[in-house]
RNA sequence: UGGGGUAUAGCCAAGUGGUAAGGCAGCGGGUUUUGGUCUCGCCAUCCCAGGUUCGAAUCCUGGUACCCCAGCCA
């Protein structure tokens, strides 16, 4: 029996019950035949880091609304204008992302850097209808020449160059002539725009770099806003959804395409970014996360990257059915992880095996228990999905209970075992506490217990009588040992760095805990990397894919159960 | 009086002049060989103040709060 880890939906299975205000102004654009009535989208990352679950959003949101459609057109496009950024390592592991998650670009993978041949043609075309010239300012010039946000910007000494100037001048840049810094090509649009992005923007620059795509063939390069409308109008793109920071940029984007003839003119629509709490979001602080080692690596199952909730367990259905559930608005909100682990709960409970393990081991020895018998137990795999079948699990004179399980000194509405009480052990027997041994230091090492053979497979017997807890268990000669990590939120503070201190202050120190003495039943002897479980009564547990091998089984706890005995402790304080 | 945005429950989010969906969290009940699952129930008058209207979360006026913008980054 193996535990399920294939993909058993595919998003074109699901119709997304969001109605949001971009599936509303596209359907109506559908309608009114706007862009021909064709619905085409594209996700655009910059291969310069890894996804993570913010991406997601988008692309959940992109490839979504194109599945959603006939023609189901959405283009991975990167957007690959800057070489000092971008790497190859990363298009490889967005590429993954993309796929894991669901979604499938067929033949539009597209890069920016595609477009180079057409955008340099473009940028000419500019200049020659004086709307574009080359400015010899330096960067710091520039910067002052652009004014600030009260002040308008004072036009640049290179403003009236000659389109014949500009030509050469251009043509020089692109030839290799100049040093990095010297030159630069803008847009002449208006310094006294309020909107600073109008304040004729560069939009091509020298590099003298070669390009992970395109090699030594340029040393200009072009900047996103002259890159990114070009890019989406050549592809056919109708509908451009990118987020809210760009909302100011959209002027300069519909500025490039209502000036130039370009074969479309597709629709800016910027929607909120997510953001969740306990843990950050952005590239850069993900970055030094890694760097400092303060995790091991971009795919370390506490990041909130794709490729490390993927190791942690999580499944695409859980993810994509996340953004379903938290909506697309143009609002900055901050969504609870409560949210994505409900998802993940959701959806595991329906399709992992129950199997049981124990964490932290109490040995256990039933006295009355024949001390060379051992019986197996018929155990179903799911409580309620007959379909998932069953296995047998040993019973012995000797076994181990979760240390949790037991209180010498039970507090009130603790149902578990404690002197003199009996529970029942899951598909098991009753046994009740009849003595509890420990060592020199005072701490418990072992519980004496009897039990009643009446009750096998944890039936009620005969006389009726009830418990309050089942536990889970496992026979000791018969145990797999394993090593588990449980995971807690990367950090203790719901915006980290939100109080103006490093937001690495806001880090918590017990966000792994690794424990390696874990002990399990034997069906789990052939766990799969990849392969998920529910430990019964504790949570849903992933194999690890990148440490765990056979006999050195590593486990990673995806999320808990929801335990509302926790909650009653922990209102108890 | 620089420009651009956003305000509906603890967290998200529908609602588009006709009397506040849904999810998460929380609280209470039932079922239960997982303190799980499942199930039933409870939980808001919409940032504030005026106005228009028979009727306003939706329209108007005036405020307030918060977010984004001064890269040759995307």
């Amino acid at each position: 029996m193996k535990a399920q880890s294939a993909n058993t939906t595919t998003p074109s299975d699901e119709s997304s019950l969001q109605n949001n205000f971009i599936r509303q102004i596209i359907a109506e654009d559908v309608k009114t035949n706007k862009h021909g009535g064709k619905v085409v989208t594209r996700f655009p990352p910059e291969p310069n880091g890894y996804l993570h679950i913010g991406h997601a959003k988008s692309i959940c949101l992109n490839f979504g609304i194109a599945a959603e459609q006939a023609g189901r057109q959405c283009y991975l496009r990167f957007d690959d204008t800057n070489p000092s950024k971008e790497d190859l390592e990363y298009v490889e592991s967005i590429k993954t992302d993309v796929h894991w998650l669901g979604y499938d670009w067929g033949e539009r993978l597209r890069h920016s850097s595609d477009y180079f041949e057409q955008l340099h043609e473009y940028a000419i075309a500019l200049i020659k209808m004086g709307k574009a010239y080359v400015c010899s300012l330096t960067p710091e010039q520039i910067k002052e020449y652009r004014g600030t946000l009260r002040e308008p910007g004072k036009n640049s000494p290179d403003r009236e160059r000659s389109v014949a100037e500009n030509l050469d001048l251009f043509e020089r840049m692109k030839a290799g002539e100049f040093a990095e810094g010297t030159y630069v090509l803008r847009a002449k649009i208006d310094m006294a725009s309020p909107n600073l992005n109008m304040r004729d923007p560069a939009i091509y620059r020298i590099k003298h770099l070669p390009h992970q795509m395109t090699g030594d063939k340029w040393c200009i390069y072009p900047m996103y806003d002259f890159t990114h409308c070009l890019s989406d109008a050549i592809e056919g793109i109708s509908h451009s959804l990118c987020t809210l920071e760009f909302e100011d940029h959209r002027p300069l984007y519909d500025w490039v395409l209502d000036t130039l003839n370009t074969p479309c003119h597709p629709q800016q629509i910027e929607f909120a970014r997510l953001s969740l709490n306990y843990t950050v979001m952005s590239k850069r602080k993900l970055q030094e996360l890694v760097e400092n080692q303060h995790v091991s690596g971009w795919d370390d199952p506490r990041m909130p990257t794709l490729s490390g909730i993927r190791r942690r367990g999580y499944t695409p259905e859980a993810i994509r059915e996340f953004c379903d559930r938290i909506g697309i608005t143009r609002k900055n909100t901050q969504i609870e992880m409560g949210v994505l682990e409900n998802c993940i709960r959701t959806d595991l409970e329906a399709k992992t095996t129950r199997v049981m393990a124990v964490l932290k081991p109490l040995r256990v020895v039933i006295e009355n228990y024949p001390a060379d018998q051992v019986e197996q137990l018929d155990a179903p795999y799911h409580p309620t999905d007959a379909s998932m079948g069953s296995r047998q699990i040993p019973f012995s004179r000797v076994l181990y209970i979760e240390q949790d399980d037991f209180r010498e000194t039970p507090p009130k509405k603790f149902f578990r075992l404690a002197p003199g009480r009996e529970v029942r052990l899951r598909y098991g027997y009753f046994i009740t506490c009849q003595a509890v041994i420990k060592d020199e230091n005072g701490e418990i090492v072992e519980l004496r217990c009897s039990y009643d053979p009446e009750t096998r497979g944890g039936s009620t017997p005969p006389d009726g009588r009830k418990v309050k807890g089942t536990l889970h268990w496992v026979s000791a000669p018969h145990t797999i040992t394993a090593e588990v990590r449980l995971y807690d939120r990367l950090f203790n503070q719901a915006d980290p760095g939100a109080d103006g201190t490093d937001f690495k202050a806001a880090l918590n120190p017990n966000s792994m805990e690794v424990l390696t003495y874990c002990q399990l039943e034997p069906s789990l002897a052939n766990a799969q990397a990849g392969e998920r479980y529910q430990f019964e009564r504790l949570g849903y547990f992933c194999v690890d894919n990148v440490v765990s091998k056979e006999g050195a089984l590593v486990f990673n706890r995806i999320v808990t159960l929801r335990d509302s005995w926790a909650k009653i402790e922990k209102a108890k304080g």
